[in-house]
DNA sequence: AAAACAAATCGAAACGTTTCGATAAATTTC
DNA sequence: GAAATTTATCGAAACGTTTCGATTTGTTTT
C-alpha cells in the first residue's frame, strides 16, 4: 500500500511537504508541488481517508438512517437532504437498521463515523439516540418524538392529517368511518389516529366497532380490511393509516364484490407514487416529504454552526383529492354500527 | 472527547489492557474487564471508529453507489445486496453520485474508506473504477461493462430482454412496432434495442419510422410518444425503454384518444412497483433485480476471498403478461409504415 | 556585503486505536 | 519451597495523515 511516505521520497521531499502539496497549500512552491503530484501519479497514490478523518477530528459526513433502505416512502424526502447536504459541502451516506446491535446505523452512530445524523427509523432506541448526540453530532429524529442534548425533531403534523381526512369524510355526508390504523410503536400512526377521533368526537359519533391495526404493509392492510368486511355491519369509508395498506384495502375490497368509491369511500396517507395511479386514484393526505428532508438537514448545520434552534418542528400536511371519495350511497344510517 | 486512554487512567490499568478489555479478548481477567467497562459507561466512552480502521486496515464496508438514491428502480436491488452484505458480517452504506467529482461517491472511492463497492450509476467514469479497484476493494459494475482488474460486471440480459418483448407482440400480430428507448449512454438501453431489432429482423420488418429516444423518465415518454402520434401513421404498438417511459405514453395516449390496449398495446421494460396498478396494468419485462443484487455482493465477497470469479454475469429476465397487448384491431396494415 | 525579512522546506509531535514482545504476578509442578 | 509454567498486565511501536515550530534557502533592504 503506498503512502504519503513513499510519495515523499518518490519525489526527494519531506514527507511534510509531500502532504502540502497534496492538499493544495500555498506554502509550497509551484516546481515542487509539480514534482510531487507527479510522484503521487507514477505510484499510483490513493490517500487514506480515515487518517485523514483521524486527524482533522471532523468526517464531513452526515448520515441518513432509514429502516429499510428500499421502500418507496423515502424518495422525496432523500432528495431534500441530499441537496441541502451537498450544498453544505457535506457528504450523505445512507443505511439502515437492518441487523439490530449488530447493524451499520449503530457502528456509525457509537463509533463516531459521523458529524450529524438524520434518522427516520423506529427500531434505533432513543437510549443510543441520546447515547451517540453530542457536540459534534447533533441528530434529527424524523417522525417521533425524543428529547434531549443535541437531539431535534421534525414531524409532519399527524394530528392534523388525520383530522382533516376524516372531516373531509364527513363533509361528504359519511358517519360510519372505519379507522385502520399502522403498528401501535409508530407514533405517526397514533397521531393520525387521535386526529381522526377528535374529528369523530366534534360530531358526536362514537365508533366502537371498526377500529383496527395492520402493519403499515399491503399485505396487513388486506387482512385488516377482510376481518372487518366479514362483520355484519359495514362502514361506508375507511380510512387507513398509510397507502400501502390502503391498497390491499382495494384488493379486500374487491374479492367481497364491493367497489371503490361507490360502496365503500377509501382515504390513505403519505401520497407515495402509485397512489395517483391505482383505480380510482387513492384519495390520500400528502406529507410534506421533500420539505421535512431539507429542514432536517438544516437543522443539522444549524446545531453545527451553534445556533440556537427550537427543538420540535411540526410541518403542515395537506389533503389531495382524487377519486376514491364519495358521499354514501344512502341516507347516512344514523344509530346503525354506532354505540354511545 | 474521551479516549481509551482516559478510560484506562480512570480505571487503573494501562492503555493497552483497557483495549483488551473494551475488544472482549480473553486475554484479560474477569474482574479487570468489568472494572474497565464500569470506567468506560462512567465516562460516557465511545470509540473511535476511524483510529479503529486504521490500525485494522479494514473497513469492513461495503458501499452502494446509485445514481440517485430516491428513484422507485432500486428496492428489490438494495434489499439484495444488503441481505448478502450483512450476513456476511459486512455493514453496507450508499451513497448517491450527484455533485459529480466532488460526490460522496468519489471521496469514498478514493480515499479507501470502503473495503468493496457496488456500483449501479453511469455517472462513475471507468476511469475512476479501475483507479479504485485493488486488491482489498474489488468492484462490480452493474448494467454496464467496464474491464479491469478487480472489476467485474453484473446485468440483466437486456438483449434477451428486448427480443423476447418484440416476438411476444409479433406473436399477437403486430407488425409495426414502435421504439421508444432511453439516453444513449445507457448500455441497457442499447441492448434492449438490440434485441428489439433482432426480432424485427428476423421476420423481415424494417421499422426506420418509430424509432424514438427519450430520457428514461415519465416526462421523457410523455413527449416522444407525443412527437410520435403527431405524425401520420402510428404504431399498432410500443415497446418503451422502461416502465417510467411508458407511464408517460400511457398519459400521451389518453390525450390522443387513443386507448390501451385496443388501439395500441404497449411493453415496459423493468417491472417497477406501480406497473401493476395501472390501468391497464403494464405488461413488462422484468429484470431479476433481487438477484442481481444478491449475485454483486456475492461476487464481492468472494473476490475478497481471492477465489477465482468469473468476470462477467447475465442475468435471465422474464415477460410479466398483464393488460396492456391484445392483437391489433385491424388486419395487420402489411406494407403500410414500413420500409424496405 | 552584511542585515533583515520572506518564502520554502523540514522534523517531529500529535490523532486514538490495536497488537507485539516483555515483564510481573499467579499458579502449578517436582 | 525453588523452578517451571501459565496467566495477566504493561510499555511501546505502529497505522497514515496533518500541522506546529524550527530551520534552511532565497530575496530584498540598508
Amino acid at each position: 500500500m503506498v503512502t504519503i511516505k513513499d510519495v515523499a521520497k518518490h519525489a526527494g521531499v519531506a514527507l511534510s511537504t509531500a502532504s502540502y502539496a497534496l492538499s493544495g497549500s500555498d506554502k509550497v512552491s509551484p516546481k515542487t508541488r509539480e514534482l510531487v503530484l507527479q510522484a503521487a501519479k507514477e505510484l499510483n497514490y490513493q490517500k487514506n481517508g480515515f487518517a485523514m478523518d483521524l486527524k482533522r477530528k471532523s468526517t464531513k459526513t452526515i448520515l441518513l438512517i432509514l429502516s429499510d433502505l428500499s421502500g418507496p416512502y423515502y424518495s422525496e424526502l432523500i432528495r431534500g437532504t441530499q441537496e441541502v447536504t451537498l450544498s453544505n459541502g457535506f457528504d450523505l451516506i445512507a443505511c439502515s437498521s437492518v441487523g439490530g446491535a449488530d447493524s451499520t446505523a449503530y457502528k456509525f452512530l457509537q463509533e463516531r463515523r459521523v458529524d450529524g445524523a438524520i434518522v427516520l427509523d423506529p427500531n434505533i432506541s432513543e437510549h443510543l439516540l441520546r447515547e451517540s448526540a453530542r457536540e459534534g453530532c447533533p441528530i434529527v429524529v424524523m417522525d417521533r418524538y425524543v428529547e434531549g442534548d443535541f437531539i431535534m425533531n421534525v414531524a409532519a403534523d399527524n394530528v392534523q392529517g388525520g383530522y382533516e381526512a376524516t372531516r373531509y369524510l364527513i363533509g361528504q355526508g359519511h358517519r360510519d368511518i372505519a379507522w385502520i390504523g399502522g403498528p401501535s410503536n409508530s407514533l405517526g400512526s397514533q397521531h393520525r389516529k387521535e386526529g381522526y377521533l377528535k374529528a369523530l368526537q366534534e360530531e358526536g359519533i362514537v365508533n366502537t366497532k371498526w377500529m383496527l391495526v395492520g402493519n403499515f404493509t399491503e399485505e396487513g392492510g388486506y387482512h385488516s380490511t377482510k376481518v372487518m368486511l366479514m362483520q355484519e355491519e359495514r362502514p361506508t369509508a375507511i380510512f387507513y393509516g398509510n397507502d400501502e395498506m390502503a391498497i390491499g384495502g382495494y384488493k379486500a375490497l374487491r374479492e367481497f364484490g364491493l367497489s371503490v368509491p361507490e360502496d365503500v369511500s377509501i382515504v390513505g396517507f403519505d401520497d407515495i407514487q402509485v397512489a395517483e395511479y391505482l383505480s380510482p386514484p387513492l384519495t390520500t393526505v400528502r406529507q410534506p416529504k421533500y420539505e421535512m428532508g431539507t429542514m432536517a438537514a438544516h437543522l443539522v448545520f444549524q446545531a453545527m454552526g451553534g445556533e440556537y434552534v427550537n427543538k420540535s418542528y411540526k410541518l403542515k400536511i395537506e389533503l389531495i383529492e382524487r377519486l376514491s371519495c364519495q358521499p354514501p350511497r344512502l341516507a347516512p344510517n344514523r344509530g346503525k354500527g354506532m354505540e354511545t
